[in-house]
DNA sequence: GAAAAACACCTGTTTAAACGACTATTGTCT
DNA sequence: AGACAATAGTCGTTTAAACAGGTGTTTTTC
């Protein structure tokens, strides 16, 4: 209510300030994450899969469930299922069963998983060394807790 | 280099402040995406075909050629052919060949079409303002600041 | 002015995402 | 104990994304 959106002066395609906010949230990080995904590309995983095996390692040695596994994703996966069979058909991962409550999956990264990750966060880390390397520490930093601020109160669950 | 990732104290998952960030902002789009597409899908349109319809509703009543639209989308679309046939099946953009030049397709939006943005606009700045609308003004300038700058050599082409 | 290259878009095919329905196992209620 | 509901994953099908290759049109080159 405190925004006028009636006066549209020189600002061609936005009207409020919270939608430009949210296209410049859009851009960024679909330009951050195009080059990251051909990073990942070469190992021949998605950033989907290296952030369930980024779940799975801090988890490692202890195992987690597919459930549970699934609230800790970034973008929820509606179909875990066949995103950990691609991981276990690279082996990178492990399914077993539970027997105290055989309802539940366990999953474990694998030593072959966890050689992927190691593989992985050089080159990484250089791609976002790439990205946000010019950017100052402290204005990291003020980025980091605009973003988390951003989310506070977005949803109920700040997933 | 500067920093020794053989020390994992007490942060499980991120190494780097770059990597923090991105992960933040990974977060935070895929928060108030989740929530745009649920208004979207009410209107049977995705956000990518939202953001292509916007394009084009800025640029009527002109046309756009299919290439011209294509890089001016967000999240760059490899397969524009199928996305505009989706948005002709729905009646809401019209093709037309060029006769000049007859390999260009040249696409503009229908009086459906502007419609359909008319119905959404409202809806889709409420959700903005109740994801984004607990910032103050001048947090939001911040940190669209703050976006444009991450965004500013992390590719040549800052699209 | 014909052959080759470049351009703009389209199409075929493989792969993954999305939505829902389904199966198996456990917990609860009477 | 048996019926009913809740839980945890899986599977089927539709839809869209991704990559590569193909078609028609224009420009360039000799």
């Amino acid at each position: 209510m405190a925004t006028d959106e009636s006066q549209t002066d020189r600002l061609p395609s936005f009207d409020s300030l919270q939608q430009q906010a949210f296209l410049e949230l859009w851009r960024t990080y679909d330009c951050l994450k195009a080059e990251e995904e051909l990073v990942f590309g070469e190992f021949g995983i998605s950033s989907q899969q290296y952030n369930a095996l980024r779940l799975l390692k801090t988890a490692s040695p202890s195992s987690l469930a597919v459930s549970a596994l699934g609230q800790r994703m970034i973008t929820r996966a509606p179909d875990m299922t066949r995103m950990l069979d691609r991981l276990e058909r690279q082996a990178l991962i492990a399914r077993v069963r539970r027997d105290d409550n055989r309802r539940v999956v366990e999953v474990t990264i694998t030593q072959a998983g966890s050689k992927l990750l190691q593989r992985i966060a050089k080159p990484i880390r250089a791609c976002h060394q790439r990205q946000l390397g010019h950017l100052p520490d402290g204005q990291l930093m003020d980025l980091i807790a605009l973003l988390r601020a951003a989310r506070k109160r977005a949803n109920s669950d700040s997933r």
